[in-house]
DNA sequence: CTTTTCTCTGCAAACGTTTGCAAAACAAGG
DNA sequence: CCTTGTTTTGCAAACGTTTGCAGAGAAAAG
């Protein structure tokens, strides 16, 4: 009658208290069993389900975490989202999902709002400045996901390594020349992954030149493909696959030929075969990630915040149909052959940066 | 000292009563100005934060409503997640995110499990059966986005004027026989997009030859794609983009070229001008569909369910790169004109559906 | 038949808010 | 100075659970 039935209600109907109608389903063990199955009975009869904000409200335990990312619209997040929602529900909890347009300011607005309602956040690529993060992770239970400061809680999906072989891999096809295409300038991937190209590369005595799509979209890779063609490098390697398959974009509207001219490595495999040619790429296990960081949340739910940890996932190098040998003849540096000009030079696209 | 402070500390700390710090936050004209600035000043300095919970509990608004996804990773849903997301926070609400996984069974679960914790549902492209569907509408506060079963609140994207007008575009450029190639058999949009094909193809006297692919993905339709060329087609609509991709994708690996062998339409506008050549599709304004649903949820806060609406916001065709004139020479369906057989045939790929 | 030990259930307080009602303080009108 | 009216604040109950504690039986042990 009065919306949906309560306890109190359920239990006077079953002349029982209230309380034994709780454990029936907290913990029905403490209970004779005919009389937990007379209460489900009544409660499936009565559509009784449980409400949460009680519940919350007298154990302290919110049954809830919190995901905030960036930019739910780029294709790196989904599947991030969708495992750490798959393994929430598995472990009862459910998740809210908010998204800061990449704004710091409504990023930190979000979290105050969002950790105290919460048994905990999970930060993804967060775009605040390191101080108040670890201002925050102090006094509240986060889990930050790809962003390193010191004394958090982190789970980084690392890609140095497969960037290691990916060099060497056009190293050995030939190559002596390779871009490097970012992506977000305040990005930790993106500084990780740019220093990993830059360390490399000398090891196999590889020039690099730095360009930055700012924002990180498709159009804005685009755009740039003309000067990363014009610039003489024989491979590119991008901050992610959308960059990547941007700049193909642009090639293939130029008439340069992946892999042909050009070889181009892209970075998250979040667009998998579906490029033409099929992309390598690093892939990287976003799942993992997820899981480990809602795992983290769920751990310990006394404590009022996270102890420090750095957990690592390491990305693969998956070599698909845009990789191959440097072109035989006429490429354009063969005539000028630079290699000991060791310190990169930075071209910029789009709107200003502070990487 | 005692984790988050409460209101009742907030107010023993200054001397009053709880019901004052609570006004000052709720209803702050009802108390002297003095006392508010007083309040929120000692509010700040303690980092109080209201409790959503306890709030809950008391006003029995949860401050939040649910929305519910076949598959987030699937490209159509983060842009509408995005909208809703954000037009829920415009009005002071969270949300909760859920995937199905496109299951039913889970889906029913979900809504039951969230239906009561918040404000309201939005429930997207629902599997469950109508029967169903109408059931819980009736007890339950829900906006469904693209399902149509009748007297529950629904909001609709509107693919058949669109449709008509691509159909109309195909046949000018001389097209005689196009393609559909469905996806998700259950989606009410697959079947809008079928029928709409299917009921304009005959102004225009256009054969039409049925495919689907299912389920849904780029490889699934890519593995469809020689099956679509070789049934003699210059033309293929396809229930959405990644769907056109794939074929895309197919086609540029079997040789046959986009638009010169083969003209592709796509539906969603979910890629943009990621494809190349740049995909012409079906426009619709996901945005707009979510932020009714949410508007929808947040109004009448008072009554148990919404009332039957069917709001519909219509796609619109842009043309871009994968639309052409028919190819003039050796097309093989001019060799042997069939014009007048009307009902479509069924190709199907995948496995089995209950379209 | 007592005593002890369990098992099962009930009582009542607590969680942190909101809010109807009433009391207090103050201002204005007479 | 006493009404009357208005503004500001406090009291206490309520929202729907959980849970420590204690009481009531029942079973086991003596």
């Amino acid at each position: 009658m009065t919306g949906r039935p309560t306890i109190t209600q359920l239990a006077a109907e079953l002349g029982i208290a209230p309380s034994t109608v709780s454990r029936a389903f907290t913990r029905p063990n403490l209970l004779k069993p005919e009389t937990v199955a007379l209460v489900q009975k009544a409660a499936e009869a009565a559509g009784y389900v449980p409400n949460h904000h009680a519940r919350a409200l007298s154990t302290g335990r919110a049954g809830a975490i919190g995901l905030i990312v960036p930019d739910i619209a780029n294709p790196f997040f989904p599947p991030l989202v969708r495992a750490a929602q798959n393994y929430a529900s598995d472990l009862g909890l459910s998740v809210f999902l908010a998204d800061t347009d990449e704004d710091p300011l409504r990023e930190d607005r979000l979290i105050s709002r969002m950790a105290p309602q919460v048994e905990g956040l999970i930060v993804v690529s967060s775009r605040l400045a390191s101080a108040r993060i670890r201002q925050i992770a102090d006094s509240q239970r986060v889990a930050f996901i790809n962003r390193d400061v010191p004394e958090t809680y982190r789970v980084l999906l690392d890609t140095a390594a497969a960037i290691r072989s990916a060099l060497t891999h056009l190293s050995e096809l030939g190559h002596r020349r390779v871009a490097y295409v970012g992506g977000p300038p305040q990005s930790w991937a993106n500084k990780q992954r740019r220093s990993a190209v830059d360390n490399f590369s000398k090891v196999h005595a590889l020039e690099v030149t730095h360009f930055s799509a700012d924002p990180g979209t498709y159009e804005a890779a685009k755009a740039l493909s003309d000067s990363v063609a014009a610039s003489g490098v024989t491979a590119v390697i991008a901050f992610d696959d959308v960059i990547a398959h941007g700049l193909m974009g642009g090639f293939a509207a130029a008439g340069v030929d992946v892999p042909k001219d050009l070889s181009v490595i892209g970075c998250d495999d979040t667009l998998a075969t579906t490029t033409f040619p099929a992309l390598s790429t690093i892939a990287v296990n976003v799942g993992a990630a997820a899981r480990r960081a809602v795992a983290a949340l769920s751990e310990n739910p006394g404590s009022t915040s996270l102890t420090g940890a750095r957990i690592i996932f390491e990305g693969t190098l998956v070599l698909r149909g845009t990789t191959g040998a440097v072109r035989p003849t006429s490429s354009p540096l063969t005539l000028e052959p630079e290699l000991d000009r060791p310190s990169p030079r930075i071209v910029q696209a789009g709107h200003g940066s502070d990487s």
